[in-house]
DNA sequence: ATTGCCGTGG
């Protein structure tokens, strides 16, 4: 993308968004920000946060929604001023959350020598250093997917700096670092040996549930399948409950059987162990009854999530949306896109282009054109030409268009 | 107490 068409997208955003609202709270720039896929937008909405920076969790889910859209464009000098203002000018520099924020922020970035650098500035920073920014700093190696740096990082730093003590968070890390680079043997192999001196030596680490959920699911993604569930065994016989992302992980290999022979006995053990089936879990018994041609079923889940107290998400109203159209219920797809509208949560680009075909091959030309009318608004600019396209495909657009638009609009 | 596990598929 060249900076000249990116600074003119820039000014026509600028220009909407002062008939809108002003940004003012942190949760309006919250869902600003999520809806928000222009850069440089986003780094404006962030920037009215960052005057009256503070250091809570809303308005580090702030930066790094700002930051990942940074990055997808590939804007490190802009992430990187970004970050380094607040070195200087935060008054929250010298708490180490704050600044293991910054450091997870570069990571998330691709940055990891940014990363690392901040870690070493610490002591320059007055920033007292724990285990919580070494784990940051692991977390960094993670997200910029260098998961070779962590077992580096795990013999340079605990030796370097004496406050710096491997938790089990840190472990859970490394574990996953493995199962990351494809030594799944590695991650079972440490929690054995962390398991085995657990009592011994003074070590105050312990295997976490979650730890064991990363193996797990490690494990089912290679196909391992009676290991995951022997590793499971294991958890549970080590006295860690799963929780509902554990389940999680075994209904996103049950869900890809038979409904009620694989899928439905799972959330019956959830329920029966206290836990209580989340969105997600809804959304693979949903996709499940999709794949097995079972669609009232599927719209059966998505009706009766607020019931069991869960709000669809994007991949509920994607999922159904896609197979509603795939079964040629083009009227509930359309309602169903009407609900993710109406909650900003609106399908890809692939899932409405066939809901847009079906409208229109119904003859529901005004249903087709309020999607795309909509979506316009909603989609980054990359893909107006691509709308465009298709609109004219489906005979759409009735001539108003000018020679300019349609040789652009036959390039895409 | 703050951080580390699941969601992208057709």
């Amino acid at each position: 993308m060249s900076s000249s068409s990116s600074s003119l997208r820039h000014c026509r955003l600028l220009c909407s968004s002062t008939t809108t609202t002003t940004t003012t709270t942190i949760s309006a720039a919250k869902a600003r920000l999520r809806s928000v896929y222009d850069p440089d937008e986003a780094l404006s909405i962030y920037t009215t946060l960052s005057d009256h920076s503070t250091a809570s969790a809303s308005t580090r889910y702030a930066q790094d929604l700002t930051i990942k859209r940074l990055a997808k464009a590939g804007r490190y000098a802009d992430i990187e001023n970004l970050i380094e203002s607040q070195k200087t000018n935060s008054p929250h520099i010298a708490q180490e959350t704050f600044l293991s924020a910054l450091i997870r922020s570069y990571g998330r970035a691709g940055m990891l020598d940014h990363a690392r650098r901040t870690f070493d500035q610490m002591d320059d920073l007055g920033t007292p250093r724990t285990s919580l920014s070494f784990n940051a700093l692991l977390t960094a190696c993670i997200q910029s997917k260098q998961f070779d740096q962590v077992p580096k990082l795990f013999e340079q730093i605990p030796n370097k700096h004496n406050k710096v003590v491997p938790d089990k968070v840190s472990y859970g890390i490394l574990i996953r670092s493995f199962c990351e680079s494809g030594n799944v043997d590695s991650a079972i192999a440490l929690i054995h040996q962390i398991n085995g001196n657990g009592n011994g030596n003074g070590s105050n680490v312990e295997v976490t549930a979650i730890s064991y959920t990363t193996v797990i699911d490690a494990l089912y993604r290679e196909g391992n399948v009676g290991e995951a569930e022997r590793i499971w065994s294991e958890m549970v016989g080590n006295g860690c409950a799963p929780d509902a992302t554990a389940y999680n992980v075994r209904l996103m290999h049950a869900h890809q059987g038979k409904p009620d022979v694989d899928v439905v006995p799972v959330l019956d053990e959830m329920s029966s162990s206290g836990i209580k089936p989340d969105t997600i879990s809804y959304n693979y018994l949903m996709t499940c009854y999709c794949k097995n041609g079972m669609i009232e079923d599927a719209v059966k889940v998505y009706e009766g999530l607020k019931g069991n107290g869960c709000a669809p998400n994007a991949t509920t109203f994607r999922t159904l949306v896609y197979h509603l159209c795939k079964n040629g219920d083009f009227g509930k797809g359309f309602r169903v896109y009407k609900e993710s509208a109406k909650r900003d949560k609106i399908p890809d680009f692939g899932t409405l282009k066939l809901l847009v075909r079906g409208l229109v091959e119904k003859k529901k030309v005004k249903d087709a054109k309020g999607v795309i009318r909509t979506v316009k608004k909603k989609f980054p600019a990359s893909f107006l030409n691509a709308w465009k396209k298709l609109e004219i495909e489906l005979g759409l657009v009735s001539g108003e268009q000018s020679p300019a638009e349609e040789e652009i609009a036959k390039a895409a």
